[in-house]
DNA sequence: TTAATTATTGTTATATTATAACATTATGTA
DNA sequence: TACATAATGTTATAATATAACAATAATTAA
């Protein structure tokens, strides 16, 4: 369970703008973000945000092309990922589920293929919107 | 369950070469394929893909920006999707499983939020790929 | 502790994916 | 027919992401 992990510079500032931000953000938002910095390249950006995932510190929203921080202990080095998605305001929350990812952990498919991942995308309206 | 639907010429010709293609192709290589039936602009293929995406006769590999044809008359118009992709060979299968997904379509998360649609991707080696 | 290896950074250029905006034509419906 | 809606065609451009190469820092093994 240990997930501690030395950043780098650029990981660091670029993790704690994910972390800092209140929703999902895009990789030429956070870009813009930590030009003051010195990070003036995509790239760079693009680095720390492909580490950030492989370590699991963050997830890509797939269908967002953007990213958030992880705030799920479960889902371990991102290999089950669980979100819901607001289709009017976008607000996007990590789920934290243990019966389904437990559900989704041990699915076999019909050709008898294991998974070592998952990634699952749930789309709706949020409390606020569908009040509205 | 009529999923029929007339296709307008530019979305049946779009349709058929994903249909025929047996893994997800990506919107430029539809467009290089389609090249000499006279659609000759991404706008034209990303029109025609948003629209077959849309009434579910394909759907979207969000990790691939990819598409597929519609194989199982369950996901009733793209409401409820699940996928398995090698990592290896980028082999996709649209799951289709009742259990699953009827798991899944009544899901409800903590915050009450209630879901009109998800998409499920499933990654891990397929059969051919785990023996080599 | 030096040499070798691996991870990270910096930089320029470019590839890939997707939409805006506007004009026109076709199709469905009252 | 006339009105509304959907689809098409076209040019330009926005947004997302990686290739390729050079340099530096951190880790590890001899």
């Amino acid at each position: 369970m240990n997930k501690q992990q030395i950043l780098s510079k650029n990981q660091q500032i670029i993790f704690d703008i994910i972390e800092k931000a209140k929703e999902p953000i895009k990789a030429y938002s956070i870009l813009f973000n930590v030009q003051k910095k010195g990070i003036k390249a995509p790239l760079q950006v693009y680095r720390a945000l492909n580490k950030l995932v492989e370590i699991g510190k963050i997830h890509k929203i797939e269908s967002r092309n953007s990213f958030v921080a992880c705030k799920n202990s479960n889902c371990q080095i991102s290999k089950a990922t669980a979100f819901s998605i607001c289709e009017s305001c976008e607000e996007v929350s990590e789920i934290s589920d243990n019966k389904l990812s437990k559900y989704l952990k041990s699915f076999q498919n019909k050709a008898g293929m294991k998974f070592k991942k998952y990634n699952l995308e749930f789309f709706g309206l949020c409390k606020k919107c569908s009040i509205k």
